[in-house]
DNA sequence: ACCTGAACACCGTTCAAGT
DNA sequence: ACCTGAACACCGTTCAAGT
């Protein structure tokens, strides 16, 4: 048991290294011989531990969404809630290099029970009255709005191009707000007057 | 000038090919070999006509975006036209292999001149009213969720774990509608009543 | 159970040489 | 101006062999 306690450590091993590598050489210097160096072993060493390097970018992936999920405070309510996780989401892409790219790269791993996943994803907004489908749905918006503003300021020429004419932080959160306002309305619809309960 | 005409229409030539490889054997099996073959001629002969690999993506990508403005209907109002663009992106996007992922891999080309090419972009929405940090924010929002939607569909793993839940034509077009409500209702301000500016 | 050494197939790109 | 032939550096991955 202390055996498979540390095959799990090995496996954050890798990914921790994996990040260190991303902060120095970026999303196209990854690879499998620069990562098997940080961690002082050979290449073909890593393949015990992942099955390829795709489950890699998923394992770095998903660490991000966890960190932005973790970083959510208790909210009031299912909007407050969905306008936190975009903040976070997009502090934990802007915060490493190519985060958006690798978090819009990966596959998501193999689940044990994808029903599983999906409440477990859909939690924190059921807890908070949404159904969860909507749960979902909302919140998948809220990735890819999120996603593609991060991507936009962390692509280079993009960022040259837009970067003049707006500020990324102003019309992400202008967009995120919007959003959630937008569904906000949908999903309340006759209870008082225009702006039910943002 | 007949010779002129000619290397244009090879660049297209070459895109179309590259469509084509695309078509057949996804974006990860699109490589310069291939799509040497496919127009007859050796892989090098492309760097003639192309800088690099990233560019041909980029002209992909710049493609997929023209068809989809070009798809756009007249529109009495920029909410509308914003509706009409997801829309039309979208269908551009899900209507070929890996589109959303060569739309968000992509960088933008190098523009002669980024003021000429950012007018252009929000000219349809200036047009209808918007100023052009607007019209280039909303667009850039519509975007981000509609490759966003599009790529959780084209995903694998991810459509075969989202689509047991919900559906994705109706999810989108509800993300969408809820981005361009909450926009509209942040863009008109003093109109009526209790929501003034949030 | 976990790692190394050596190798394979493949890929983007370069470049001298042809025409 | 445009293309070929040959090559280079690199990369993901496999696999037999070690311990």
């Amino acid at each position: 048991m202390a055996r498979r306690l540390e095959v799990a450590l090995e496996r954050k091993a890798i990914v921790a290294a994996a990040f260190e590598v991303l902060a120095e050489h970026g999303l196209d210097g990854l690879n499998m011989r620069k990562l098997a160096a940080r961690l002082s072993v050979q290449a073909p060493a890593l393949y015990w531990h992942i099955g390829d390097k795709a489950e890699l970018l998923g394992l770095m992936a998903d660490f991000i969404y966890v960190e932005a999920r973790a970083a959510v405070p208790a909210c009031a309510g299912w909007r407050e809630w969905l306008l936190a996780f975009g903040r976070a989401l997009r502090h934990s892409l802007v915060s490493r290099r190519d985060g958006a790219r690798i978090c819009a790269t990966a596959r998501p791993g193999k689940a044990s029970d994808p029903a599983d996943r999906a409440r477990a994803i859909a939690a924190p907004l059921v807890a908070l009255g949404l159904d969860q489908p909507r749960a979902l749905s909302f919140q998948a918006s809220v990735i890819s709005l999120t996603l593609g503003w991060s991507s936009y300021q962390e692509n280079g020429p993009m960022h040259d191009f837009l970067g003049d004419m707006l500020d990324f932080d102003t019309s992400f959160e202008l967009g995120l707000q919007a959003l959630v306002r937008g569904y906000s309305a949908a999903s309340l619809p006759g209870s008082t007057s225009a702006c039910p309960a943002i």
